[in-house]
RNA sequence: GGGCGAUUAGCUCAGUUGGUUAGAGCGCCGCUCUGAUAAGGCGGAGGUCGGUGGUUCGAAUCCACCAUCGCCCA
């Protein structure tokens, strides 16, 4: 009979053994079996949030991935029919920069000179390119999705569900057009919203300027408000200045006018409070240009206004500041906004026309000095804004924009938002702290590809919001004929009728949407919300036509799988898709589109630091595919609290192999010795439990294997791999560190219950770990399970979950052994504490305490090597009595403290039993922890409760055994040392000397593998027998 | 400026409802095993649990303030 087994090499080789079982699953369609299993079975909808498609993936998109896939995989062991679907994010301005710098084109104006139509069309290739290098990175890991069928955001159908959307926005008053300060990137011409500011704030250093305003009354001729301002490029926008009215201003000698608090050493010539300043007019800084010259400065009062730096005045220009902006609407001021779309002066600004507010920046500040007006011009490091796709300074600018009120539905919002699992849960409130500080959303963008905004505002007034493709089509009046997909520019070329005036020329609106409406609709468009007949393959159409194959569902689908029971991301998708979902499912249905949420926060390289390009510390995934594998990724994810950070790299990886080597020399160890005994597994095993006659370490063993299956059972529940993860490592230590040590010479014969009880126990936790591990788990699954197994399945993914049997449990038993290795390892402090060598016997182990382990006194014995083992009274001069605090504290309160003196003085009375006497309380048994210390003669170990004496006196019979011990050890060392097999048989010489050993010369030979042992010269020599190996 | 987290051994991290001597892995040192063997096991050193106060018989744990770091917002 051939081995059972594929014996296994030294160590695995992950890379080459995932590259196999991919073959393995394609082949055997393994996926596709599994769906087809569970289809019909009960629903676990998952939504996958869409990953932008503009390159390939890094290793930290992979930890996602990997959860995604570990629970997707958990669920369909446990029976769940899931939809799969993978979805790509494919407009907007990731997708744009990207194609503009690859073009070389680095201006709008640009990109309209290479033409929008041509620009669309590279846009979408570099989709199709990016979708197509991400799924075979996610096929690598392992993921297990729907591939061809995925959504892409850019599909005609999708953007018809936004409009939809737009349109019941609409009709419900929440849509409103305004001018409003916006940050503003001025390379990519458009404004950005609240959401896209993430992580842009870097510390940038801004000049700091005081600049003089001369008052314009005459009976204050020659003095100045003296203005603190970091922004030179405002100045000729200046309206106003702001004092705040509750501070105290003073005027110096030369009469410039400031904060008394911001110059304690000065001595003013006047003072007043900031509120008699309020009114006064001035002139502005460049009131010899046109539009500074049409303004009425004026001070205005301001509570706001900081005494902490600056001068204590401000400098109010409506047209470059947000909270300037919102004075001027209190207050009427003049609202100059000085910069066109790139960011450059206007016209009407003379001599600043046309440079950017960074170049004018040392010209203003020239200017103002030889005028006289400048006070002193620093520097200033300070939290300053940036472009998140191109690192563009941001500046403030007044524009045109598209909302969708917040103020409404904040409300909706927060409830919905409290029906939602957040895991981990502070996520929850960092989603309630986002939402109560909603401002309205900015949904249009002054782009190219990206979501077309169907607003058709006529010149009498109305505005038309069209909702879907069909209306548009049935109210053109022209361009239907060249609209190829629902794109700038072939949008752009359609005109409507105005549903207000009947006027047949009305033209949409050039923007196009906020990239996360195109994210947040999927729950809906996906789904196929609203629908009334499913359409086969009729997702994919406009940019997506050709990409997928997904169908349109009908409402009925939506109903089954909405909303998700799960959606995981990392943190940030908290104020974006999670956002973005939540705002439009609350519009729609008024609900939140999912149950539970997971997200966790961010990888960093091994040291800590962002891995970044330019750092040199990015890792490729598919380098980290080749190196470390996709199993020991997979679970350096997954060892991960979701709440932390995860540090990336080779060493970690490295750690994470080694623990994995455990498992594998577990597993290599039951193959050696099943195939040289030609041991067979029975399938029938793994519901059932091993069968024969299991001693004690055996049905430990089994029942240690189904307290594995809970904790992991639960974690997963949960949604922690983390769980799981600690559980399993716990697991292959207690099996390989005691079940297969304590057992080893059972499997040197054909003992078959050690055997099964281990093929058992091995094949159990690759089911468990499967989820985290599938590559790993399925190899070994192939080899310890299908390969001998004929009715067993082929994967240990059509293997289900272990189901839990009551009848193999047994807690008890697993306390017993925690006990007895506690013994054990307390009995090893003791021998280390004596100096004796461990292959030194010695006479007798006294233990106190511990009796749970009473049954196991032999396996205490070969553990620590001592002939008897006693359980009792350790003998001891010396007793130690401390207080049991959780039992006295609540019964002694105050008190606790005199009767914890007096134990530890030893002023106590033992009253026999175990009762003691202290400080006049009589203590009973459980009140109290005895301890004893050491005694002439014994090494003593103690831990809570229990206490172990060692004697280590030795006498003629166990030194003469402790030279057997030191000539095994020396024999098999000089075995290793001359290159000898493990099997090879010897010639054993010793000493002549050694004569007085010749009684224990078979137990020798026995454990040296020697054939003749033969006492003669003065040295122990080794030499390979010819006679036979066993 | 407000909010949410974090701070424990050289490094990476655990630490359940407050309880006795605060743990693990890696690294270091020593020992050990030699039929899992280019593996395995055991032990040791190493910590004023960020700081200061407070609550309590008792605080890494609860509270307040402060410091540092990260994130979110203004």
């Amino acid at each position: 009979m051939p081995p059972a087994f594929t014996p296994l090499p030294a160590v695995p080789d992950h890379p080459a053994l995932e590259r196999d079982i991919l073959e393995s699953w394609q082949r055997e369609t393994t996926f596709e079996v599994l769906r087809a299993a569970n289809s019909g079975g009960p629903r676990w909808s998952f939504i996958d949030g869409p990953i932008t498609a503009n390159k390939k993936m890094g290793v930290h998109h992979m930890w996602g991935r990997t959860l995604k896939d570990v629970f997707q995989r958990y669920k369909a062991l446990n029976g769940f029919d899931q939809r799969y679907q993978n979805g790509y994010d494919c407009q907007g301005l990731w997708v744009e920069v990207g194609v503009e710098r690859e073009l070389g084109l680095n201006s709008k104006q640009e990109i309209e000179e290479y033409g929008l139509a041509a620009f669309a069309n590279k846009c979408r290739d570099k989709v199709a390119w990016s979708a197509g290098e991400i799924t075979k990175q996610s096929q690598r890991l392992g993921m297990w999705m729907d591939w061809g069928n995925d959504y892409f955001t850019f599909s005609d159908t999708n953007i018809e569900y936004i409009w939809r959307f737009l349109k019941v926005v609409h009709e419900k008053g929440l849509l409103t057009k305004g001018y409003r300060g916006t940050e503003w990137c001025p390379r990519c011409g458009t404004s950005i919203s609240q959401h896209e500011l993430h992580g842009s704030y870097h510390d940038a250093t801004d000049p700091s300027l005081f600049v003089r305003f001369p008052l314009a009354d005459p009976a204050r001729h020659g003095q100045a408000l003296v203005i603190w301002t970091t922004t030179p490029w405002s100045l000729p926008a200046n309206s106003a200045a702001a004092v705040n009215p509750e501070a105290e201003y003073g005027r110096l000698e030369n009469g410039d006018w400031v904060a008394v608090a911001r110059y304690p050493r000065e001595t003013f010539v006047e003072q007043v409070k900031g509120e008699a300043l309020v009114g006064l007019a001035y002139t502005g800084p460049f009131d010899h240009l046109a539009p500074g010259a049409a303004v009425q400065h004026r001070v205005i009062p301001w509570a706001e206004v900081s005494l902490e730096d600056g001068s204590g005045i401000v400098h109010i220009a409506p047209g470059c500041g947000g909270d300037d902006f919102e004075l001027s609407k209190v207050h009427g001021l003049e609202i100059i906004n000085p910069i066109d779309e790139a960011g450059r002066f206007l016209p009407e600004f003379g001599w600043l026309h046309g440079l950017s507010t960074v170049e004018a920046k040392d010209k203003i500040i020239g200017d103002l000095d030889e005028r006289g007006l400048l006070v002193q011009a620093g520097e200033l490091v300070h939290r300053f804004a940036f472009c998140w796709r191109c690192e563009t300074p941001l500046v403030f600018r007044l524009t045109d924009d598209w909302f969708i009120k917040a103020d409404p539905v904040r409300e909706d919002l927060l409830k919905a938002n409290a029906t939602v699992e957040w895991i981990p849960d502070y996520f929850g409130k960092r989603m309630d702290d986002w939402l109560r500080n909603l401002a309205d959303w900015n949904i249009s963008r002054k782009r190219y590809f990206g979501l077309p905004l169907p607003f058709y505002p006529c010149s009498c007034g109305h505005l038309n919001v069209i909702g879907s493709r069909a209306e548009l089509e049935e109210r053109a009046t022209a361009g239907l004929e060249g609209l190829e997909e629902l794109h700038r520019p072939w949008i752009d070329g359609v005109t409507i009728r105005c549903a207000g005036c009947g006027a047949e020329d009305v033209q949409r609106v050039p923007e196009v949407g906020d990239v996360w409406l195109d994210a947040g609709i999927v729950p809906f468009s996906s789904l196929g919300w609203m629908n009334e007949t499913r359409v086969p393959g009729g997702y994919a159409n406009g940019s997506a036509r050709g990409l997928s194959g997904a169908d349109l569902n009908d409402h009925e689908y939506w109903q089954g799988w909405f909303p998700a029971d799960w959606v995981s991301e990392m943190r940030e998708q908290i104020r974006l898709w999670f956002y973005a979902m939540l705002f439009m499912s609350v519009i729609l249905e008024g609900r939140a589109p999912y149950k539970k949420v997971l997200a966790y926060e961010k990888l960093l390289d091994a040291d800590g630091r962002e891995m970044h390009g330019s750092l040199g510390n990015a890792i490729d995934a598919d380098e980290a595919f080749e190196s470390m594998g996709a199993d020991v990724m997979r679970w350096m994810y997954c060892a991960q609290p979701p709440t932390q950070n995860i540090r990336f790299g080779f060493a970690p990886a490295n750690d994470v192999k080694r623990k994995l080597l455990t498992l594998w020399n577990s597993v290599s160890f039951l193959v050696t010795y099943a195939n040289i005994e030609e041991w067979q597994p029975r399938y029938s095993d793994l519901a059932d439990g091993p069968q024969g006659d299991l001693n004690a370490n055996d049905r430990w063993l089994v029942a240690r294997t189904q307290a594995l299956v809970a904790e992991a059972t639960a974690a997963y529940e949960e949604f922690l791999t983390v769980g799981v993860v600690r559980a399993f490592e716990s697991f292959v230590d207690d099996l390989s560190n005691w079940y297969i040590r304590r057992s080893r010479r059972r499997f040197y014969g054909k003992d078959e219950a050690a055997l099964s009880t281990l093929w058992y126990a091995l094949t159990t936790s690759l089911r468990v770990v499967g989820p985290i591990m599938p590559f790993l788990a399925d190899h070994l699954w192939r080899n310890l399970v299908a390969g001998p197994c004929a009715d067993a399945p082929r994967s240990v993914f059509h293997a289900g979950w272990p189901t839990p049997n009551p009848a193999l449990a047994d807690d008890a038993l697993i306390v017993e052994i925690a006990e007895l290795r506690r013994v054990v390892e307390l009995g090893r402090q003791a021998r280390a504490s004596s100096g004796l060598k461990n292959r030194q016997p010695l006479r007798r182990l006294v233990v106190q305490g511990g009796d749970a382990a009473r049954a196991h006194v032999e396996e205490i014995q070969e553990e620590l090597r001592v002939k008897e083992v006693v359980f009792g009274q350790v003998e001891a001069v010396q007793l130690r009595v401390k207080p049991n605090l959780p039992a006295l504290g609540p019964k002694l309160g105050p008190k606790l403290r005199d009767v914890k003196l007096a134990l530890e003085s030893g002023a106590f009375e033992d009253l026999g039993g175990g009762r003691f006497r202290a400080a006049g309380f009589e203590l009973e048994p459980n009140e109290v922890l005895v301890e004893r210390s050491s005694v002439e003669g014994w090494s003593l170990a103690e831990d809570l409760g229990l206490t172990v004496a060692l004697f280590t006196a030795l006498d003629d019979e166990l030194l003469l055994e402790g030279r057997v011990y030191d000539v095994i050890h020396h024999v098999n060392s000089l075995r290793k040392d001359t290159g000898l097999a493990l099997t090879d048989r010897i010639t054993l010489r010793l000493p002549a000397d050694d004569i007085d050993l010749i009684g224990f010369a078979a137990r020798i030979a026995d454990e040296t593998l020697a054939l003749d042992v033969i006492f003669e010269g003065d040295e122990i020599a080794v030499e390979k027998s010819i006679s036979g190996t066993r």
